[in-house]
DNA sequence: GGAAATTATATTGTGCACAACCTAAATGCC
DNA sequence: GGCATTTAGGTTGTGCACAATATAATTTCC
């Protein structure tokens, strides 16, 4: 009879959602980082800022490296500081990461990677192939989700900056 | 030269790595749900679990229904009592959601709605379109996803139960 | 130069996730 | 019946996410 409620019904039902399938692989495939990265010492959005570190640190030389603010990492992640301050606390209590004030700028936190720090990234440059061979998805099917998922991930950005109309 | 230790550098690059695309579009589009859930006084994870709780009582006369395992609940959403157990304490505080013992088995705590829990219903029916016409993404993408998503989803996951060998 | 607005980070509080452990009820097996 | 095992939930503790608010350093604008 209703065919128009039956039609908001099926939505409704929860093997329609694709929410729902985001969010149980979201938390699959962590879960799937965990052992890798217990060998680290890291949690998985711990090692997102590491990732974050170690490509920036990398591309200049270490001595005037002046280091990464907190808001490059939050922009970079899409986080904010409610989640990364006591997160950065815990890589810095674990040796990790140096945090230290600009002088330029005292509002600014920059951070460093601690000798620790950087050398981890040699244990850690294993884990994204390990992952890939645990998870048994084939590689190019890994490649064309992650592309249509960044596609959509820029198409639902929020209007960063509305500037001056 | 080391062109070895260079691709495995590339895999390390955040850009490249699918599982945080994945973890970045699973928070977004949570958030894009989170005020349309505000409306119903629901956070997301509450709201999946009032999807199995609708699919289920609906299927059944409502005199004879016997009410939702939270084990059910729990197999269907990949979720533990840790998280669980808190989160329909919470349901049940807002009157959506009564928790009571099963009478033949007092090990199982059944999960029936309330009439405000079932009313909800109404006001949620038109939440998934909401959503996807929010989200501007073209339909067809959304559904092509969602297949491939809960494909990888059943791929990854643990063995169940290991039967006898 | 000084008040007002902006910016970068920190803090507090709520609600997931999940590991590790605990308890009590049911089941199996003798 | 009686003990071992399994099963269903609960509890505790840690670590995100994120909203709301706070604070101090800069910048703007007159």
């Amino acid at each position: 009879m209703q065919s128009a409620e039956t039609s908001l019904d099926a939505l409704l039902k929860l093997d329609n959602q694709f929410c729902f399938a985001l969010y149980a692989l979201s938390r699959r495939v962590t879960a799937l980082y965990r052992p890798l990265l217990q060998e680290l010492g890291l949690t998985y959005p711990q090692y997102l800022v590491m990732l974050v570190l170690w490509e920036a640190q990398g591309q200049t030389s270490p001595d005037e490296f002046a280091g990464v603010p907190v808001k490059f990492v939050g922009e970079r992640l899409h986080l904010d500081t409610g989640t990364l301050t006591p997160l950065l606390k815990r890589l810095e209590a674990s040796g990790l990461v140096l945090r230290a004030r600009a002088q330029q700028d005292e509002r600014e936190v920059r951070l460093r990677l601690s000798v620790a720090g950087l050398q981890l990234k040699e244990k850690a440059r294993v884990v994204p192939l390990q992952l890939i061979c645990n998870s048994g998805i084939p590689p190019d099917r890994l490649l064309q989700l992650q592309r249509e998922l960044q596609a959509l991930l820029e198409m639902t950005l929020p209007d960063e900056k509305a500037t001056k109309g």
